[in-house]
RNA sequence: GGCCCGGUGGCUCAGCUGGUUAGAGCGCCGCCCUGUCACGGCGGAGGUCGUGGGUUCGAAUCCCAUCCGGGUCGCCA
C-alpha cells in the first residue's frame, strides 16, 4: 500500500464544479476514482466527489513517465489528487463524439500534469454506483461505501438543505431554536420508552424522549412564545419501512394561537420547502377534511388523494335485501360500503381472489364483488341473494357503468373502513395510479379525542392527554367520551402522515376532567405529569403546536421507498445497527457501576 | 409475537418435479491497445449453494430446526 501526502496541494474546487469557462486554467482536484480506462498510451479516469464526476486524462507527454506509471496503478475507490489543465474534449474519432452528454462536465476534461495517490482502496464489496441492487444488509454493514453512491449522496444533501430551509424559515417567522434534554423521565402512556440506567441512582432510569412534547409546553409557560427544534426522538417499537427506533422531528410550538394560526404558518413552510427542493407549487390553502369525512370517503385518517375510488355507504340501499352477510353487519350496528374500481370488470377471478385474501388480512370475513359487464349484465358473488331491482339499485348507488368492478365490505364500521381503505390503496398500486412526483397535501382535522382500548378496558388519548377538546363537545366528556372531537390535526401527503399536532389544554379544570376520563387517579397524574400541572398553576398561555417526521418528509421529496434511504446510519428490522453492531454486551464492571446484577438472556 | 418473501463465486441472479466436473452477466487478476466514457481484444482465477440435523444409494434442490435480511399485521398516546 502506498499513500502520499497532500502537503503543498490545495483543492481548487469540487469535481463537477469545473466549467467550460475555466478552459486553459490549471487546477487541483481531489476525490475518489470512479473508474479508470487504460487505452495503452492514454488513461481516462473518472474522478468523483459529492458534486459529481469529471474526466481526467493522463498522457505521458503531459505528465511524464513516472506520473503515467503511477496512473496505470490507480483503481476504483482510490483517493487521488490531480493537478492539470482544464481542456475542451477533443476526440478525433469519426463515430463517437468526445462529449459525454450524461455528465454535467461532459464537454471538458482535465489534462493531468501530476498525480498523487492519497490512499489506495481494496476492491469494494459491492459496486459504488447509482441504483445499487445490493442486498440491504451488505449495504448497511458497509454503510460508508453505500453512502458514496450518488443517489444516497443526493438524499443526504437534500436532507441538509431541508433542515437549513426550515431553520431559515422558522427564524424569519420569529421562532426560537431551543434544545431540550434527551435524558428525561419515563411516561408509560404511549409508545415504549428506551431506558437509560442511572449510575448515581441505582435502580432508577432516565427515558429517551419519544418527542419533546412536555418540554416544549413548559417553554411556552416560560414565555418563549414561538419555539422550534430539529429533535431526535426515540420509540422502542417494531420497525417499518417508514419507522425507525430513532428518528427526527421538526418540532414547533406557539403561544396565544388557535388551530388556524398553526395551520397557516405551516402551510407557508411546506410551500417554501416543496418549491425550493422539488420545484413543486403547493396551492394554498391546503385542502382540509375532518377525520370523519376522511374515514367515510377514504376509509383512512391519512387518505392518499392522488386518485379517487372513494368509499360509498350503501347501507340504506341494501337494508331490505336477503343477503345474510349484509344483514348481519347492519343489524349489529355496522355498515355496508363499497368502492368502484373503474374499468376493472374484466379482472380475472384469480386476481379478485387475491384481493379477497388481502382484505382478510385487515379483518374482513370476505369481500363481495359485482362486475358490470360490457353488455350491462352482472357477474356477482351474491346475486342469488338479491332481487334484480336490488342489484340495479346497488349498481346505481355505486355509480357503476359497464366495465366497472364493485367491491363491498360489510362489517362493523372500523373493519369496513380499514378493509376498503387498504383495498383502495392496493388497487391503486396494482393499477399503477400513484405518481411519486405528484404531491397531494391534506389537513385532517377534528380527530376523536379518545379511543376505547379493549385491552385496557378504558378510554385512552388518541393524540396525548394534553390535547384540547373542541369547545362545543366539552359537555360530551361525561356522556359520550368517544364522540368528543379534539383540536388535533395531521398533515398528510400522498397517504403518509407527515406530521401532526394539536391545541393543548391550558385550563386546569379541563385537564383534570381529561385525566378523570382517562382513568388517572389524582396521585398518578401528579406522579407522572406533576411538573407540568405545577407549571400550569403560574399563568399558562394558550398554546398549540405541530411536529413533522423529518425523515418521512425527505423520503417523499426524493421519492425513496424507505426512510432508511434518507438516514445516514439507519437501523435494521430488529433495531440493531449492522455497521457498529449495536446493541452489544458491556463489561461486567459497567454493569456493576450501574447496580445491574443479572442480565437474563433467556426467552420467556 | 403472527404471516409472507429472500439467503447459490466479490456483486446481481439462473439452477431447486433430487442424479455425471453448480452456470451466466458484471467485477477481479495477467497481457495488449492513444479518444475512452456499459471502452475493446486475448487469457485466467474464484463458489460445495446461510448454519445444524434428517430423509435418500445420491441433496443447492425434499423435511425439521436455527441464524441473517426485507415486507406486513399486532404495536407505534
Amino acid at each position: 500500500m502506498m499513500s502520499e501526502s497532500m502537503t503543498g496541494l490545495k483543492r481548487s474546487c469540487r469535481c463537477a464544479e469545473v466549467t467550460e469557462a475555466q478552459v486553459g486554467q490549471e487546477l487541483t482536484l481531489m476525490g475518489w476514482v470512479q473508474k479508470s480506462r487504460n487505452k495503452g498510451g492514454l488513461i481516462f479516469t473518472d474522478l468523483r466527489d459529492r458534486s459529481g464526476i469529471i474526466q481526467i486524462i493522463f498522457e505521458e507527454k503531459d505528465c511524464g513517465s513516472e506520473c503515467f506509471a503511477k496512473a496505470e496503478r490507480i483503481k476504483s475507490e482510490f483517493t487521488i489528487a490531480v493537478t492539470g489543465t482544464v481542456a475542451l474534449r477533443s476526440g478525433t474519432s469519426e463515430v463517437n463524439s468526445a462529449v459525454n452528454e450524461s455528465l454535467k462536465t461532459g464537454t471538458i476534461e482535465v489534462r493531468a500534469t501530476s498525480l498523487r495517490i492519497l490512499s489506495e482502496s481494496e476492491v469494494p464489496p459491492f459496486p459504488v454506483e447509482e441504483n445499487s441492487k445490493t442486498r440491504e444488509d451488505l449495504r448497511l454493514k458497509y454503510r460508508y461505501l453505500d453512502l458514496r453512491r450518488p443517489d444516497l449522496q443526493r438524499n443526504i444533501m437534500t436532507r441538509s438543505r431541508v433542515t437549513t430551509l426550515v431553520r431559515q424559515f422558522m427564524s424569519e417567522e420569529g421562532f426560537l431554536e431551543i434544545e431540550t434534554p434527551t435524558l428525561i423521565k419515563s411516561t408509560p402512556e404511549g409508545a415504549r420508552d428506551y431506558l437509560v440506567p442511572s449510575r448515581v441512582h441505582p435502580g432508577s432510569f432516565y427515558a429517551l424522549p419519544q418527542s419533546p412534547q412536555l418540554l416544549k409546553q413548559l417553554l411556552m409557560c416560560s414565555g418563549f412564545d414561538r419555539y422550534f427544534q430539529i429533535a431526535r426522538c426515540y420509540r422502542d417499537e417494531d420497525l417499518r419501512a417508514d419507522r425507525q427506533p430513532e428518528f427526527t422531528q421538526i418540532d414547533m410550538e406557539m403561544s396565544f394561537v388557535d388551530v388556524e394560526d398553526v395551520l397557516e404558518v405551516n402551510e407557508r413552510l411546506l410551500k417554501k420547502l416543496f418549491k425550493e427542493i422539488c420545484d413543486f407549487d403547493i396551492e394554498l390553502p391546503i385542502r382540509r377534511m375532518t377525520w370523519q369525512e376522511a374515514m367515510d370517503r377514504y376509509g383512512s385518517d391519512k387518505p392518499d388523494l392522488r386518485f379517487g375510488m372513494e368509499l360509498k355507504n350503501v347501507s340504506d340501499v341494501v337494508k331490505g335485501c336477503e343477503f345474510a352477510v349484509f344483514q348481519n353487519a347492519l343489524s349489529s350496528g355496522g355498515s355496508v360500503r363499497g368502492i368502484n374500481a373503474r374499468g376493472q370488470a374484466g379482472m380475472p377471478r384469480k386476481k379478485i381472489d387475491a384481493l379477497v385474501e388481502y382484505a382478510k388480512g385487515f379483518g374482513a370475513k370476505g369481500l363481495a364483488y359485482l362486475a358490470v359487464q360490457e353488455d350491462g349484465s352482472y357477474k356477482c358473488s351474491f346475486s342469488k341473494f338479491m332481487k334484480d331491482e336490488e342489484l340495479k339499485a346497488l349498481v346505481a348507488a355505486m355509480d357503476g357503468e359497464p366495465g366497472d368492478l364493485l367491491l363491498f365490505a360489510a362489517d362493523k364500521n372500523s373493519v369496513v373502513y380499514d378493509v376498503l381503505g387498504n383495498l383502495r390503496l392496493e388497487l391503486a398500486r396494482k393499477l399503477e395510479l400513484l405518481r411519486k412526483d405528484d404531491f397531494q397535501f391534506l389537513w385532517v382535522t377534528e380527530f376523536p379525542l379518545l379511543e376505547y382500548s379493549e385491552e385496557e378496558g378504558r378510554f385512552v388519548a388518541k393524540h396525548h392527554p394534553f390535547t384540547m377538546p373542541m369547545e362545543e363537545d366539552l359537555s360530551l366528556l361525561d356522556t359520550a367520551p368517544g364522540a368528543v372531537r379534539a383540536k388535533a390535526y395531521d398533515i398528510v401527503l400522498n397517504g403518509t402522515e407527515l406530521g401532526g399536532g394539536s391545541v393543548r389544554i391550558h385550563q386546569s379544570d379541563i385537564q383534570e376532567k381529561m385525566f378523570q376520563v382517562l382513568g388517572f387517579t389524582e396521585e398518578r397524574a401528579k406522579e407522572q405529569f406533576g411538573f407540568l400541572l405545577d407549571a400550569f398553576q403560574y399563568g399558562v398561555p394558550p398554546h398549540a403546536g405541530l411536529a413533522y417526521g423529518l425523515d418521512r418528509v425527505v423520503m417523499l421529496m426524493v421519492g425513496a421507498d424507505s426512510i432508511r434511504d434518507v438516514i445516514a446510519f439507519p437501523k435494521v428490522k430488529d433495531a440493531s445497527c449492522m455497521l457498529m453492531e449495536a446493541p452489544a454486551e458491556v463489561e461486567k464492571r459497567q454493569l456493576d457501576e450501574l447496580g445491574i446484577a443479572v442480565v437474563d438472556h433467556t426467552e420467556e
